[in-house]
RNA sequence: GGGCCGGUAGAUCAGUGGUAUGAUCGCCACACUUGCAAUGUGGAAGUCGCGGGUUCAAAUCCCGCCCGGUCCA
């Protein structure tokens, strides 16, 4: 979409002579005051020009820089907000907070809920991984975590407006010129259009001396597919990258010396960097690039700071690497405080990512050791700011000894696999096995050919690998549909909503309603209703309607778009209008609000015992089993489960007191913080608070019991791991609960008798019986071993002779195992036998060849083919051993001359 | 959530339809040694992840499940 040439005619533009021109390098409109300018200010039109000449007043400091901007807003009637997590877990299309509007989106840009004040100033952290590649290359113009300051200002139709484009660009520019003392004649204003999160809105982009700095969005679109429909409000929706301008007010050799200071200094010394001065990092900064340095460049660079062309690339690398991996682990130590458990989906993927990225980079300088001091050296950098940081320090650190011990592993697999497959390998490695390596077991090929060097075969790596494995990945999204759904939502779409009795009393069993509606005879929907439909892992009512004195079956409950289908058997007899009675089936009911309030028990004891990550990955309430997934970087001990199983009972114990309410989103993400979302994205203006007095409080629309010491007891009956990072753990409750001990008990009772002793002694019973057991085993093989070189002596001592070979041909009452131990037996005596035994006991052959029949031409597998043949099977092996079966072996007695004959024909002659 | 790789002795793995005489490390015993280590000799150790199917015959082929790893959303 085209900016409108008029969008952006500003009074403000007008006033102090700005004249809107045509960038001939990005093809984009731009409005300067100098009226010279021959480009649009932003890199890569223009290199950079602020770098060792800052055009700032002063130098200032990420967080001076942050608390400039929030108070330069908050004294022009703005109010500081505090920022959002960076796992954007209130909403379900985004995974991370991208942008300081995402904390708005949907339901502020929507009109449905209203910001938590207008206008509005943060300094949100977000994360962009789009980019992750160039982090490094580029000097720190790309990060995977930056701080937006946004100002936003929310304006509403028939309402008087905030403010909007003018005044934004007024504000940005005071801030940037009077304040900071940028040249005002420096600054361009680029004009373009953003989207993100769902919105989207033209958009001018404020540069300085080569650097893009703020992006002043003007949000009126929302996307609606392919479309641009437009929003209820405007939105002023900014964003001042906080670390471009420390960097511009620093003027330093890249954004990581403005962002990271000492931290960065002290890991250029364990890379041995330190000794670069600055002067010679700023003329390295211009030959930072995306794409590695060519010859050419190289040279020029070599000779403008007088290093050594080899030396130079190391220093480019390690450089590279240095930035990257303090970016990369800012990021973690973000991710991680908020929860996050490194695993191979979801936001646990993006952590994983993170953490083998740095440990690879920190790698190339062989300072991986220092990974984890780096993560620390994090942490003190930003707990001052982000208070979370400290409170989960262990917890961080625990998590990420945890993923390093994971990583070392996969990679001492790796490489004893490439070693076994290079040395099988006589061709070497192709392209493909490099791109399996990666793919399927987390090899880069740097680790492919260290692996391989070691063993002193070198691997090629081709250039254009990623995009090779990005080829392999490329395949068309399927998108699962259900069509009961959206056909149901399609009939229910002018329907009111259904009143929730099951909310306002969920103690409610019986109740008189009016039929409303009944959908495709299957359907029924009432006015009102205490049957609770299927929501939030909690499994939908049972029970019956009663129409008259005749009960029909409800099976099913559904909720579509807030009316609530009642799934009735023989449905087609009611119809609207009927009066009829509602009765809830009340085991069930009663045995799912146990469940379910045992369950936020269940999760606030998990997160005392093995700490604050343990978020809830999902759960399934049902009626003798339930569970419910935390997220943990470890399996559950035997202690942990113990004390989990403890607390909870505690809890049950002691009585405490269930709450349900309804609150405005807003104030219960105030009270209670984004805890409440465990179970996931809730929808709504208002939220459903449930609240266990001093032990759990969630956003949830299931039906719980009052106090908790209804429930009775909780007894986790089992726990399992359901994937990288996530613990399963398996609950009944109630009646349940106490069925399943005295299940245990019984088991454990009946075992003691089997066994003829005391509970007590049960462990040690077992175990010196499966030790007899073992030993009987062994026993046995031996003397059927030596069965079975009797039975060989014997059939030996009656073989027919031919050639000098011992021919065998019997037919024995034993099984097939049997017969293969008496013929090695017979081949331990000699190799001039031939030996073809048949089974009574099962159809079966046993054909086998000694060493010297073999050499003399008899083949036991062609043998035991033809031997098949004459009792009716089939059969096959190679030359020393055969085996038939399918047909009566015992036919072979009467075949025995036609055996011999074909033993004849088989050997050799003389 | 999807793709790919894997599951065989305590550990790491060979084994492409025909007897698991499996390999290395570790373990045990004995020998050598003042002792340890090293070495030598011998030995123990396996429901071939689970369930079905195909076949005369399956660790091996097919289907389903479970478990682990990994890449990508």
């Amino acid at each position: 979409m085209e900016v409108p040439p008029e969008e952006f005619k500003l009074p403000f533009f007008k006033e102090n002579g700005f004249e809107r021109k045509f960038c001939p390098h990005c093809k984009n409109y731009y409005w300067t005051q100098d009226h010279r300018r021959e480009n649009c200010g932003d890199s890569p039109c223009v290199p950079y020009s602020f770098i060792g000449n800052s055009p700032m007043n002063r130098r200032y400091t990420v967080k001076e820089m942050r608390e400039k901007f929030l108070s330069f807003f908050e004294l022009r009637g703005h109010k500081r907000i505090a920022p959002y997590p960076v796992i954007a877990r209130w909403r379900d299309d985004l995974m991370v907070t991208i942008a300081s509007i995402v904390d708005f989106q949907p339901y502020v840009t929507e009109g449905i809920l209203p910001p938590p004040a207008n206008p509005l100033v943060i300094s949100q952290p977000c994360l962009r991984f789009e980019d992750i590649d160039l982090v490094g290359k580029t000097a720190g113009r790309h990060l995977t975590i930056f701080e937006m300051g946004g100002h936003h200002a929310f304006n509403y139709k028939d309402e008087p407006q905030i403010y909007w484009k003018d005044e934004t660009v007024r504000y940005h520019h005071e801030l940037l010129t009077r304040d900071l003392g940028v040249p005002s004649e420096a600054v361009t204003y680029k004009e373009g259009l953003w989207s993100g999160g769902g919105n989207a809105g033209f958009d001018l982009e404020g540069c300085v001396n080569g650097l893009e700095i703020s992006t002043l969005v003007f949000m009126m679109f929302r996307i609606a597919g392919a479309k641009f429909e437009p929003m209820p409000i405007q939105v002023v929706d900014t964003g001042y990258g906080i670390e471009r301008w420390t960097w511009l007010s620093q003027g330093s050799p890249s954004a990581f010396h403005a962002i990271y200071g000492n931290l960065l200094s002290e890991a250029l010394e364990w890379v041995n960097l330190e000794t670069l001065d600055e002067e010679t990092m700023v003329k390295i900064t211009h030959y930072l690039k995306p794409q590695s340095l060519g010859a050419r460049n190289l040279k020029h660079l070599s000779e403008i700071t007088k290093i050594d062309g080899p030396l130079l690339s190391s220093y480019l690398e390690s450089l590279e690497s240095v930035y990257a991996a303090l970016d990369h682990t800012k990021s973690l130590v973000f991710i991680l405080s908020e929860g996050v458990i490194p695993s191979n989906v979801r936001e646990g993927y993006l952590a994983r990512l993170l953490y083998r990225r740095a440990f690879r980079l920190m790698r190339r300088g062989g300072v991986e050791d220092k990974l984890h001091e780096l993560i620390e050296g994090q942490i003190r950098l930003w707990g001052n700011d982000f208070p979370q940081l400290v409170k989960m320090k262990d917890e961080i650190m625990e998590s990420v000894e945890a993923e390093g011990g994971k990583y070392r592993e996969t990679l001492r697999r790796g490489s004893e696999m490439v070693k076994r497959m290079v040395k099988s390998k006589k061709g070497g490695l192709t392209k493909d096995h490099l791109i399996d390596f990666y793919d399927s077991h987390g090899l880069t090929p740097e680790d492919v050919k260290e692996a391989a060097h070691e063993i002193g075969v070198e691997v090629p790596v081709p250039e254009d690998f990623y995009t090779l494995v990005a080829r392999r990945h490329m395949n068309i999204e399927r998108q699962v549909i259900d069509e009961e759904m959206a056909n149901l939502s399609n009939k229910v779409e002018t329907m009111e909503r259904t009143e929730t009795l099951f909310y306002s009393d969920p103690y409610l069993i019986e109740f008189e309603d009016k039929v409303v509606s009944v959908i495709d005879d299957e359907y029924v929907i009432l006015k009102a209703t205490a049957f609770f439909a299927e929501a939030g892992g909690q499994i939908s009512d049972r029970g019956w309607i009663i129409k008259n004195l005749e009960k029909f079956p409800v099976t099913d409950v559904k909720a579509v778009n807030g009316v609530i289908l009642h799934k009735v058997e023989k449905a087609g007899k009611l119809k609207p209008g009927d009066r009829v009675k509602g009765l809830v089936d009340w085991v069930r009911r009663t045995a799912l609000m146990r469940s379910h309030t045992a369950t936020h028990i269940i999760l606030g004891a998990a997160r005392r015992v093995v700490g604050e990550h343990a978020w809830q990955a999902g759960a399934q309430k049902g009626v003798e089993r339930s569970r419910l997934d935390i997220n943990h970087f470890r399996r559950l001990s035997i202690e942990q489960i113990e004390s989990i199983e403890r607390l909870a009972n505690q809890i049950v114990m002691e009585g405490r007191a269930v709450t349900c309410k309804f609150m405005p989103r807003n104030e219960a993400e105030a009270e209670y913080g984004f805890r409440l979302y465990q179970g996931g994205v809730v929808p709504g203006r208002e939220i459903r608070v449930v609240n266990i007095a001093d032990w759990d409080v969630e956003a949830c629309g299931g039906t719980h019991v009052r106090n908790t010491s209804e429930i009775g007891l909780i007894k986790i009956t089992d726990t399992e791991r359901v994937q990288d990072g996530v613990e399963r753990i398996i609950f009944a409750v109630g009646p349940y609960a106490f069925d399943e001990v005295q299940k245990r008990d019984r088991i454990l009772g009946k075992t003691a008798e089997i066994l003829g002793v005391q509970r007590d002694h049960i462990t040690k019973a077992v175990q010196e019986m499966v030790n007899e057991v073992k030993s009987t085993r062994q026993k046995l093989t031996v003397a059927m071993r030596r069965l079975a070189r009797l039975d060989a002596e014997a059939l030996l001592n009656r073989s027919k002779k031919m050639n000098d070979l011992n021919i065998i041909i019997c037919v024995l009452e034993e099984e097939s195992n049997f017969l293969i131990e008496i013929v090695n037996e017979l081949v331990k005596q000699t190799d001039k036998v031939v030996a073809v035994l048949g089974s009574k006991i099962e159809p079966k052959v046993i054909v086998k060849s000694g060493e010297e029949a073999v050499s003399e031409g008899i083949h036991a597998g062609r043998l035991a083919s033809e031997v098949a043949e004459l009792i009716g099977g089939r059969g096959g092996g190679d030359h020393r051993f055969g085996q038939a079966g399918g047909g009566d072996p015992k036919k072979l007695e009467k075949e025995t001359e036609r055996v011999l004959m074909i033993i004849q024909s088989m050997l050799k002659d003389p």
